[in-house]
DNA sequence: AGCACGCCGACT
DNA sequence: GTCGGCGTGCTC
């Protein structure tokens, strides 16, 4: 790339564009800048003409040549110079992501850019800017109110801000055992050691930054703070990533979509709870936010700390091969604070009713006799997953997809949670007429109502993705849990992460079985973690005087899986340790690289047909193609779907692999649509 | 991906 | 006779 061209009026300059297409290349634009004009340069934003419309861009090269024939050239409309130019560090990482993940540098660049940046015409940036300008804070680094950290806290912190150069760390410690406090106190020796310095937070989920923004700002009430998630409006976004962008914000958290910000004086990377499945971006671009600031913190020379008390095996197995430093809190950090006694009731012996077994009833009855919460965990949404038919076998499938139709009770809809679809509850048997149709199977909903029988006087809150589909309405939930005005808070896997609830003494885990026996290699570690995460809101605040110890209960039909004795022993290290082995002798993730080829048509050949043509396009010594396979629900929306897993146990021979085997498939001709997934999670 | 052009069925 | 279905072709 020439660095410095300099303007004059004989040459002409072409200008290198990267656009949000599916098209893996870069296009070039003649730039014709009025005399005077600065040359633009890479990381700017341009305005161009695409096709019959107008977009903007990312100027990744300015030449004085190029290949493409005059008559297909078209002129550069604007170059967006208001904006400071993105810096060559964030050009890398999107170079990488893109490589990485075999996606056009446009497509992994662009779209993360705030819309109104995208915009024709650059108004609300020049307003934004304005704004931006007018509240420049004055910059304190100085933490108010920190508490005194126990020892192990505090040799944590120091050992985090004191690193030299990329230091990644695992700050491996229980629920409570105060991890946030390190992030917070290793953020305060970074902020306080360099003038300029930006720190970077990610957490799993949006309903997360409200706690844990609450935390920093009480913390750095000097400091400006700007979140980045989804659900920002796009004015709020464009402040949020300017501030960021030109170094004003000097923490910025947010979710998986925050890594791909432009941070120009990124010193420091925190990611909680860095196993969360979450991180990983499952449509579009699939990419891992944990990895993606792996490389970050790589490339710049910088600390991360990766925290968790249940870490990926990936990350685990970084730590065993000591390419991370583990950093471990082994107690509750509040003194009182105990870890929840976990118990298995056997369904066996107890048999539920209504789901609820008797041990559990009666935990929740000793919680509301002394104004204590409770938590019930269940991970399935709606009333029932499936509605049959006794009189003939007659079950309630939707028409457009392999899948039940989910009975959603209070709504009174039959509804498809893999493409919406809904319906009217059917009043009779669609085949026989039979009138009695059975709910089969339990959902929160359903549990919900079951408490209110078995406790008319109790106030019992539902937290799910049906409950919580206004905006905010998850974050009042969440409040009135807080303010005590919940005696029973049932929930999917949205109660089960970070929540600090102070007076929850009891959490009840309704139907974890199936994930015993999954195909899937990792459904045992996301139990394990999410059953660890879930027994981890209990107890948070100690025992009170005349209260109740607090304990997990966990209804299940094997209570002698070995997968329950650990989470009983709190014994992260030994599950870790045998599924490691496991995965070790299955040649599995994290001792294999994976890809997966997808591909999806009206009809189920079509689809498989091209993945068996994918399979033999190209030369692959190294890697082990297998054979491609319909997917667990292989029809969604009337669209047949199947897919094809390609490993190796090199990771850049994968790389190159990929990088040969989509050209070809490029160019390839097919009436199938395809993407590749590299890194895949679920299988 | 968008967004056009292009050639065949049911409507004002 | 037109509106509109989605096949296929192109984007510096």
């Amino acid at each position: 790339m020439p660095t410095s061209i300099q303007q004059d009026n004989v040459t002409q300059l072409y200008l290198k564009i990267a656009l949000d297409t599916p098209l893996d290349t870069c296009f070039d634009y003649r730039w014709n800048g009025a005399p005077g004009d600065a040359v633009p340069e890479p990381g700017q934003l341009a305005l161009v003409p695409f096709g019959r419309r107008e977009v903007v861009g990312l100027v990744v090269g300015v030449s004085d040549s190029t290949e493409v024939p005059a008559d297909k050239l078209k002129d550069v409309l604007a170059v967006r110079t208001q904006l400071a130019p993105l810096i060559p560090e964030w050009l890398a990482l999107c170079g990488f992501a893109a490589e990485y993940y075999q996606r056009p540098l446009g497509e992994v660049a662009v779209p993360g850019l705030p819309k109104n940046l995208r915009a024709e015409k650059p108004v609300s940036l020049e307003r934004a800017l304005k704004k931006i300008a007018k509240f420049a804070l004055a910059h304190d680094p100085k933490p108010a109110n920190a508490p005194v950290l126990n020892p192990a806290q505090q040799q944590a912190a120091d050992a985090i801000a004191a690193a030299e150069g990329f230091a990644p760390t695992l700050l491996y410690g229980v629920t409570g055992s105060g991890k946030t406090e390190v992030y917070l106190q290793a953020a305060a020796q970074v902020l306080a050691r360099h003038a300029d310095a930006q720190v970077l937070i990610l957490v799993p989920e949006i309903n997360l930054t409200p706690q844990v923004e609450a935390n920093v700002c009480a913390r750095f009430p000097g400091v400006r703070l700007a979140t980045l998630h989804s659900g920002l409006a796009e004015g709020e976004r464009l402040l949020n990533w300017l501030s960021a962008h030109l170094g004003h914000a000097r923490i910025v958290l947010g979710t998986r979509l925050a890594i791909l910000a432009s941070l120009p004086r990124l010193r420091l990377i925190i990611i909680d709870e860095e196993h969360d499945p979450s991180y990983k971006q499952q449509e579009g671009l699939r990419y891992s936010a944990r990895d993606l600031a792996v490389w970050r913190a790589r490339q710049l020379q910088i600390p991360i700390v990766l925290g968790s008390a249940t870490p990926s095996l990936e990350t685990w197995q970084h730590v065993q091969s000591g390419r991370y430093r583990k950093l471990e809190l082994r107690e509750r950090a509040s003194k009182d604070a105990v870890l929840p006694k976990v118990r298995l009731v056997d369904m066996e012996r107890d048999k539920p009713g209504e789901g609820l077994t008797s041990s559990l009833v009666s935990a929740i009855k000793r919680r509301l006799d002394c104004g204590e919460q409770s938590l019930l965990f269940l991970n399935r949404r709606g009333y029932a997953p499936v509605l049959a038919c006794d009189a003939c076998g007659w079950i309630g499938n939707c028409p457009r997809c392999t899948a039940f139709m989910v009975l959603h009770r209070p709504e009174h809809r039959l509804r498809c949670h893999h493409c919406s679809l809904e319906m009217r509850i059917p009043k009779s048997c669609p085949t026989c007429g039979n009138v009695d149709l059975q709910p089969l199977g339990r959902g929160t909903q359903r549990i919900e109502e079951s408490l209110q029988l078995v406790f008319p006087q109790a106030r019992i809150l539902r937290i799910d993705a049906d409950s919580t589909r206004l905006k905010g309405s998850a974050q009042s939930a969440f409040d009135s849990v807080h303010r005590g005005e919940v005696d029973i808070l049932v929930g999917t896997q949205m109660v089960a992460k970070g929540h600090d609830f102070r007076n929850l003494t009891l959490v009840g885990v309704l139907n974890p079985d199936t994930a015993l026996f999954s195909h899937d290699y990792r459904a045992s570690e996301r139990l394990f973690a999410q059953l660890m995460q879930v027994a981890g809101r209990a107890g948070r605040a100690g025992q009170k005087e005349g209260g109740n110890a607090s304990e997990v209960l966990i209804q299940t039909r094997y209570p002698t899986h070995p997968l329950y004795g650990a989470v009983m022993a709190h014994d992260y290290d030994r599950f870790a340790a045998d599924l490691l082995e496991e995965r070790k002798q299955a040649g599995v993730p994290p001792f294999m690289y994976q890809a997966l080829l997808r591909a999806e048509a009206r009809e189920l050949d079509t689809a498989i047909a091209f993945l068996q043509h994918a399979a033999h396009c190209v030369e692959h010594p190294g890697i082990t193609i297998n054979d491609p396979i319909p997917m667990t629900v292989t029809r969604v929306a009337n669209v047949e779907r199947a897919q094809l897993l390609v490993e190796s146990p090199s990771r850049p021979a994968l790389q190159s692999f990929l990088k040969l085997w989509m050209e070809t498939l490029r160019a390839t001709r097919t009436r199938a649509k395809w993407s590749l997934e590299v890194d895949p999670v679920d299988i």
